[in-house]
DNA sequence: GCGGGCCGGATTGTTCAACAATCCGCTCGG
DNA sequence: CCGAGCGGATTGTTGAACAATCCGGCCCGC
């Protein structure tokens, strides 16, 4: 899952954040929803002051856009948005997987989750498939072992399924790709990190080029 | 400079987020500084309300630390964090050199910098030369073109600017690494990429050793 | 003297009610 | 048809209040 581990949630402001992030990924907030301070307030069972601290947080993770006197609205990626996103994950993935440290340990947890996606293409459960890709790609950025690089793309993440919200799922999409997860997972296995780096970007520049052409 | 532009700064909450942010990158704040809320409200003049909502800025920022019924505190950054911060800088930086489009206006802004530095260096302005260095590095991280890459960057030279105000600042530190950026950018100019790539990370190897080294 | 438990003050987390500023939709008049 | 202006609704911000929690110091028994 996707969804950081928060033990506790004491504080009320740091809860409702985490609830709306969970809504807005799985797709109950859809992009471009607007999140009225007292209907989500009087929803979640907290003061408007309350709220807007979380809605802060949000709106730092780019999750939501905050219009002065307009309101909070769930975020809309744009074209622009999109190869901007995998402009950003074409260096941070490559370069992950170039320069990071791939032990066996990390090799079987890529492998575990290349299964599980091939199994989901089998059976056709879609959901699962988005799931392990991304699974996938978070897994290769925590190889080098930097939390601020894994936090830098658990948000670039987010915002890619707001971009997946966006478009009519096509199931074919995310089998392709898994596909080509294995076939970077089979050259890391060689030990071939420059080639494994090279058919990662094609993957990225093939699927960037997907989305946009089916956002016109 | 480091500060963004924020032309007009309507908002109170985000008005006293740059201010603090202002004062904190620049020393005014140092490491380990106790923000009560009751103190900071009235010296910026705001409520306490609108200030907590700068204050969960500022923690999704990593600049301050937030804790629970303790209040907030400027980030002091441990040596795993010193760690943590060149791992993500070695993946961001190399890839943007390796990946980027470096064209002749971002080389040219590049010699604009190098230049300040060495001058700096020349007339022993530390401060200068720590900036100069500091804009370096994120105008090589601005060569793929994507903002997304580039506000992760200006996160983690966020807090390494926290780094620097924790040591002793050593005037040779600063000028070991503008003479290495110069030769960065000579590999860049040249078109060996991959060379300036191999530098960068040795540059900053380097640069981590001797910070880690310092911290004890 | 010293360690441990307890109390009171101070600070944070949260709520509520209010008000100013701003935006949106609508009506009215040209 | 189009623009000006009005009214309602929403956001931005404040101040006061209260509960929960933490910190420091005090007292007590050993």
């Amino acid at each position: 899952m996707s969804t950081p581990q928060t033990h506790d949630d004491a504080q009320a402001s740091v809860h409702a954040a985490t609830r709306l992030r969970a809504m807005i990924s799985d797709g109950e907030l859809p992009p471009g929803a607007k999140l009225s301070e007292e209907s989500v307030a009087r929803t979640l069972g907290i003061s408007r002051n309350t709220l807007r601290e979380s809605f802060t947080t949000l709106a730092a993770e780019t999750l939501v856009v905050r219009i002065p006197h307009r309101g909070v609205f769930v975020t809309e990626p744009s074209a622009a948005d999109v190869r901007d996103l995998y402009a950003a994950r074409r260096i941070i993935e490559s370069g992950a997987v170039l320069w990071g440290e791939m032990d066996d340990a990390l090799l079987g947890r890529l492998r575990e989750i290349v299964c599980a996606a091939l199994d989901a293409k089998r059976t056709g459960d879609v959901a699962v498939m988005a799931d392990a890709n991304q699974d996938f790609h978070r897994t290769l950025v925590s190889a080098p072992g930097s939390a601020s690089l894994l936090s830098g793309m658990d948000r670039v993440l987010a915002r890619m399924r707001l971009v997946f919200h966006m478009m009519a799922e096509d199931p074919q999409f995310h089998a392709r790709y898994a596909v080509r997860n294995a076939e970077v997972l089979a050259a890391l296995e060689d030990g071939a990190g420059e080639r494994a780096a090279q058919l990662l970007r094609d993957s990225l520049t093939a699927a960037r080029d997907e989305l946009l052409h089916r956002l016109g």
